[in-house]
DNA sequence: CAGCATCCAAAAGGATACTG
DNA sequence: CAGTATCCTTTTGGATGCTG
């Protein structure tokens, strides 16, 4: 009843800081844009796809790191797998509604990778001729 | 005039594609989401900062990665870099008026991070759990 | 089809020492 | 203060071969 009955969280605060080296919420950062996890995760947020069909959609990835990297999300509860009793048993993967809502800033973050990627590579010219 | 002298772009499809291997696209990509990228620059989203200033906001950055990074993003039109003629000199970094429009959504994404951390710890202890 | 295990090369990155 | 240079360790990740 009396406010002193409020406890203090003390190991974190409520707000997960990624600036803190130590904070869980570095290894999440760490963990979506690890080199293909934006990749895998903006890909599923087009509906589920199979093992097979993120492997051709993502270009330049390869087995071991899509295995990998589709481990590390599903043990974040970012994605879930579904096996589905067939024969040759076919596997597919989807967003958790956890994974969805962050799907949504990173596409964002690839709609604007997709606008100004020419502005970056002008910026790059301009920078390389300056300085030589 | 006729429809036919349109000239169709065959070397890169204006929309820059990140999902293909050869697009300068996934260069950028990996720039922003390299290990300390993101923190960079939504550390910048909030204002110009000394070397030594983004030096203690990023915990756990070294000297060596962080004038590294900074480079970069400065090559890529992302940060621009201003040195005072006090002495000693102060460097100071901002961000460009395109390095803020994508801080914008990266600071969405952080945004879910300090939302969100605290389930997908939860997430990986339950599967750990049943996973063992 | 959907992976896992192993090996190995390359890249990233930290520690340290030094500089204008 | 704001870096740079060097060294060396750790991590990343691709290639290959094998499995249910």
């Amino acid at each position: 009843m009396a406010v002193g009955s409020q406890v203090r969280k003390v190991d974190w605060p409520v707000t997960s800081d990624a600036f803190n080296s130590d904070c869980p919420a570095r290894e999440v950062l760490s963990h979506i844009t690890s080199r293909w996890g934006v990749l895998i995760l903006t890909a599923l947020g087009g509906g589920p796809l199979r093992f097979s069909e993120l492997h051709t959609t993502i270009g330049g990835i390869s087995e071991k790191m899509l295995s990998q990297t589709l481990r590390t999300l599903v043990r974040d509860g970012l994605v879930a797998r579904a096996v589905e009793a067939t024969t040759p048993p076919r596997v597919s993967y989807r967003l958790t509604e956890l994974g969805d809502s962050l799907a949504e800033s990173l596409q964002q973050f690839l709609d604007w990778i997709r606008l100004h990627t020419v502005d970056v590579v002008d910026a790059q010219h301009r920078h390389d001729r300056e300085t030589r």
